[in-house]
DNA sequence: CGGTGTCTTGACATTTCTCAAGTTGGGTGG
DNA sequence: CCACCCAACTTGAGAAATGTCAAGACACCG
């Protein structure tokens, strides 16, 4: 009666990969294979599906480095999916700091909220410059109405992101500073991989030290000292926006990183 | 085309209230009607979708405080719901100190994610003496892909504890502990008074200080001198085992509180 | 070549932790 | 009914982590 679904990892359709950096003109095509890729890794999407998903695509849009793309309270008439560069979830706390709650790479869904929300809790903006692909909300309520293994997938994609949430969460609450970096660069570069978007131990890092400390809860002086530490250990490296982890296995160890809570593949752990 | 969903506010059906506090023998009858006004909140269900909750449930089990509902890595048979008592779920830290990530309260959902995920990535237990409402997990399955309001209702219940889980992740990243406890004691209320458990301005708070330290991310020692701090000012007051808000504007301005994340109904704010 | 955003450094202030020792209150066995 | 026991709550003093402020260094861009 019921049907199971199992996680499957497939490779990313034929020919095509997620934008890597700068922007390659496939991408205004509304290139949406990043988020086909990450649906599939819980289940396999059937090619009539993944049809369906391109289709829904009405046009995509590029947004510069710093701009707000929703705002709190807003119910945008579209949901955005990150083609390419970085944005962040975010809140304004009482005394005018940035509280960033998650970052939002190629293949994120930024606000399935609003289909079924009726305003958003939070903002959305871009870190770098972004490319987002738009599908309205309306075709995203008829495919949630219509075809099960989509609404499935979405509805995964969701319970994921939640429990990234929730490991963010004890990250800031119970770590010291430099565990807690540590943490966030092993899972950057773990969702970075599982993407397809590196390269060995490296991973394009476009962030300020400014978007990392509002991240963590810390100030940038800290952010700063803390990085220059795990820089100091050997740990990572940073130059020119390019991060590489020098020793993932200490990185890892150092940080209490466990990845179990992004509920990846096998096949994208190892890789 | 698209169905679209508005939110409405219902009573809870006719005579029957989510159990209160002690043990009631309405309980052991497998009261769902705490997860029916909770997914009541966001569509009213129709009475044949009720009636396919309610008989959703096989049992009901007691679990005595301070127990292990389910455990990271399982994947359990059924899904848990909260009929009475209070529960939470939490992560070992590797110092070995526990991080509560959710209070979980009448109505709430302890399980959805392992009708899709695989494993659980943290654990559930309890608090007080809890009763909870079981359903095998095939059921969920089964309501979900054949039930679109009742999937819907489900997929909407699941967004607004992430947004619950992202403004406690801002709660802990972003402000002191005093502002923090504020905040937090402002949300428990709300979420009693939105679940139909309280009366005036008190509501029965069995929790121990460790047990908020450990949401918190603070030591008890902190939370002790914090908990005084917010008597001393006249905000609340704490006895037997229940909370007292005195003064519910102060506490709401002092703790940042704006309930919006909560996307609770009017009715519910007011009431 | 100057300017602006980002990174880095130092000295001092504040919040929160740690440890260690009471105190209180409800429950339980004699 | 008393005596004691244990969990929870309180208190104090000193330590550690992180914040604040202020200034200088670097680097990219127009």
């Amino acid at each position: 009666m019921t049907r199971r679904m199992h996680r499957r990892h497939r490779l990313m359709s034929s020919g095509s990969g997620a934008g890597r950096s700068g922007n390659t003109d496939r991408e205004s095509s509304a290139s949406i294979d990043a988020l086909i890729y990450r649906l599939g890794n819980f289940m396999e999407l059937s090619e009539p599906d993944k049809q369906r998903l391109r289709e829904s695509i009405v046009r995509s849009i590029t947004v510069e480095k710093g701009k707000n793309l929703i705002s709190e309270n807003e119910r945008p008439d579209h949901v955005h999916i990150v083609v390419d560069g970085w944005a962040c979830r975010y809140k304004h706390l009482a005394d005018g700091r940035r509280a960033i709650l998650a970052y939002l790479i190629p293949g994120d869904v930024c606000d399935v909220h609003i289909a079924l929300l009726d305003h958003m809790d939070h903002s959305v903006s871009t870190l770098t410059s972004v490319t987002f692909a738009l599908i309205p909300r309306e075709t995203v309520n008829h495919i949630f109405e219509n075809y099960t293994s989509l609404a499935y997938a979405f509805f995964w994609a969701s319970l994921v992101e939640e429990s990234v949430q929730r490991e963010w969460f004890v990250n800031n609450t119970g770590r010291p500073a430099d565990k807690r970096l540590a943490h966030l660069l092993c899972e950057m570069q773990l969702r970075h991989r599982a993407a397809g978007l590196t390269q060995e131990n490296c991973i394009d890092f476009p962030l300020t030290q400014q978007d990392l400390a509002d991240a963590m809860g810390i100030t940038v002086v800290h952010t700063n000292r803390v990085m220059q530490k795990l820089r100091g250990d050997g740990l990572i490296a940073y130059d020119n926006k390019q991060l590489t982890i020098h020793d993932w296995e200490a990185l890892k160890a150092f940080g209490d990183f466990d990845p179990g809570y992004m509920h990846l593949t096998e096949e994208a752990l190892k890789q």
